[in-house]
DNA sequence: TAGATTGTTAATCGATTAACAATC
DNA sequence: TAGATTGTTAATCGATTAACAATC
């Protein structure tokens, strides 16, 4: 699953390059992956091919949107409105393609009442209000690490079955409650990990 | 390597909760991960604890400092300042800890000038020079997709050789270039794909 | 047809975990 | 000492890849 959504990404790029049929091996060198992982991740998911032909694009790409879930469309409500989460906003809010921003919370008295597109920040206080009127599929997480867990919390106990994680705190205290975590710091520190080349033997 | 950062935030909280000595079942029961898991992990490192007590908490924390990297400081340019790049420019831009914010660049008359503490947003035209005069180590990528590749192929050329990579391009084209991939949107991808529940038998 | 490309089986590889003797 | 916790070996598990017959 891990690979789908790059798979799509490099789909849409050879659709508006015009290039109509794909073969395993065009997508997997174009994205460093094996021909035969490609074939083996579709099949998983029921996708096959033509022998000799490969995948008719419009096919594949269809296939692809259908399994990450991209046929449906997505409630979304931002968590936390500091620069991160005005940035996400901004990101998803604009095109209510597939992940439609419908809600946006923070304590902050100063951005509260400010408008993303048709959306306003409400105060965290609205959270379960808000959301018992208007429920939402995913939240974003981007308050402060100190209430990340209290605010998830009560995120769950409002009926959020998906979250979001930007925040560095923990989250695997819930049943059926889809977490994915992008703890941007993490990504810095790995690269300070192989910029300052700790490798105790290998390599 | 994977979860030496999880560790490491792990460890912190236990710091600031007073906690003196962590066992490996203690960090992996807060982290859901295997106390052979953390003993394999840390030893691949040479780092190792006492039978019968475990890790000292600042011997432990000082050591996966040094695994990430940490021990180092690492200087940054944000190429790309939309609010993905301003909400990471300010990320790190404040305390100068380890990542410090030394230059920014963007294309837009309207934000070039602007300033992050001491940083002041440069045209990109004069990326190169300005990385000559002032090296980098890490560059954060958050320009616009189409042009992506393009602006990463000048900071290759310009010597950087580190890249955290926030855009959805593929960057596999350099060889002794660490990049770092965080495409914000697949982790929305992979909501979806599970809140929509797509498994053709498993589950 | 010839041969490119498929889907799948079997082999390989690496990562995780269980088991356990060593030890503080 | 007794027993909690370690580091490591061996077993397990899952993911990746090579090999190849099937097929368009």
């Amino acid at each position: 699953m891990e690979r789908m959504p790059r798979y799509l990404m490099q789909l849409y790029r050879f659709k508006t390059a015009g290039i109509e049929q794909v073969s395993s091996q065009m997508l997997g060198d174009s994205l460093r992956v094996k021909d035969t992982q490609i074939r083996k991740d579709l099949s998983y998911f029921g996708v096959f091919g033509k022998a000799r032909y490969g995948y008719n694009i419009d096919f594949l790409i269809d296939a692809v949107e259908k399994i990450l879930g991209l046929n449906h469309q997505y409630r979304v409500a931002i968590v936390g409105f500091g620069r991160i989460g005005r940035a996400l906003a901004h990101y998803h809010g604009s095109d209510c393609h597939n992940f439609c921003v419908q809600l946006i919370f923070d304590t902050d008295p100063a951005v509260i009442g400010e408008a993303v597109g048709a959306v306003r920040v409400e105060p965290m206080d609205q959270l379960e209000q808000r959301l018992a009127a208007q429920p939402v599929d995913i939240a974003v997480l981007t308050v402060p690490e100190e209430v990340a867990v209290e605010v998830a919390d009560r995120l769950v106990q409002a009926g959020v079955r998906a979250i979001y994680n930007f925040t560095a705190a923990e989250l695997h205290r819930y049943r059926d409650v889809f977490i994915e975590n992008a703890q941007i710091a993490y990504g810095m520190f790995k690269l300070a990990h192989r910029i300052a080349g700790y490798w105790p033997r290998k390599r």
